[in-house]
DNA sequence: CTATTAATGGAAATGATTGTCATTAATAAC
DNA sequence: GTTATTAATGACAATCATTTCCATTAATAG
């Protein structure tokens, strides 16, 4: 009996872990994902996957991705635009810790992790700080610095 | 001769730099926005000022929102559920700088000011930095924590 | 005070996302 | 491997925040 999905990055057993059941559709967005820079919408990903798989509807990319974001191997991300995107989230296999720097002219988005060193020691402490005085049980934070780039900065 | 609005706060100078009027939605809206600390979405505003100003709808809520989000007077903030929120944005008159940290299970936000002046001054060699590195014209810069507010936390 | 034109309001349109429900497929039990 | 169980799916409809349209009103210039 053919197993349902290869599950080369070994995913599988995460899904068991959470209750979910492991899917060609999840496979297949969890795979672009991996091999993508972008930062996809729900949508560019339908358009994407729906070149091989035409038969994954777009509720499903919709539901998915929830479930992808609930399990924390994606990130939803929202740059002001009414779209939310995707990306896979950092993980130990593949640390990629960045932040964003988002063009509102052009929603042009750039990956930076220089300077992450130090953010990133800053907000560990604040993080620890902020959990205490308010009583939080803090999950992740989003930094992102917003602006125009050189391209949209000369249009204007 | 009545003059529109009262402008007690020297904001008609401020609009016609941007070419826009000073009208009577604007004006209380953005009153509004200066006594609450609350951080409203649109249709807060618009059910909040009907109740003086029955007259103003809510199509001219978002389209004051988004001139006043644009003249920089107010911040438009995203905290994750599908809709915006307005806070009015820090000036010389009234330094209000924070950071937001949002409960992801009941939405409640926090602003917290500690830990701000470590944060803002990583903040600006950052925004130099990348200014520099990718060419930006950086405007602002967004910074939040998520996680699970103690209630929400104990609900769980 | 009148002319000009931005601003308005209400209704309709849009567009991303979510809900519904009958069908399909992944896993568990045999 | 076969069957039973139940999560996942897909097509469509529904929702809901936000925008667009357009005829009317009101802020400012002259």
């Amino acid at each position: 009996m053919k197993k349902c999905c290869k599950d080369s990055e070994g995913w599988q057993g995460k899904f068991h872990g959470y209750g979910y059941r492991m899917t060609v559709a999840r496979e297949v967005i969890l795979d672009l994902l991996s091999n993508t820079d972008k930062h996809m919408s729900a949508e560019d990903i339908y358009m994407k996957i729906h070149e091989t798989h035409p038969n994954i509807g777009l509720t499903t990319v919709y539901r998915t991705l929830e479930v992808l974001s609930d399990m924390a191997l994606v990130f939803k991300l929202d740059i002001g635009d009414g779209r939310a995107r995707y990306e896979l989230a950092e993980s130990p296999k593949k640390p990629n810790h960045h932040h964003h720097l988002v063009c509102t002219g052009c929603r042009k988005i750039v990956d930076y992790s220089d300077f992450i060193d130090q953010e990133v020691k800053l907000l560990q402490d604040t993080e620890k700080g902020l959990s205490k005085k308010y009583n939080f049980k803090i999950t992740n934070h989003l930094i992102q610095f917003y602006g125009l780039c050189g391209a949209c900065s000369a249009r204007a």
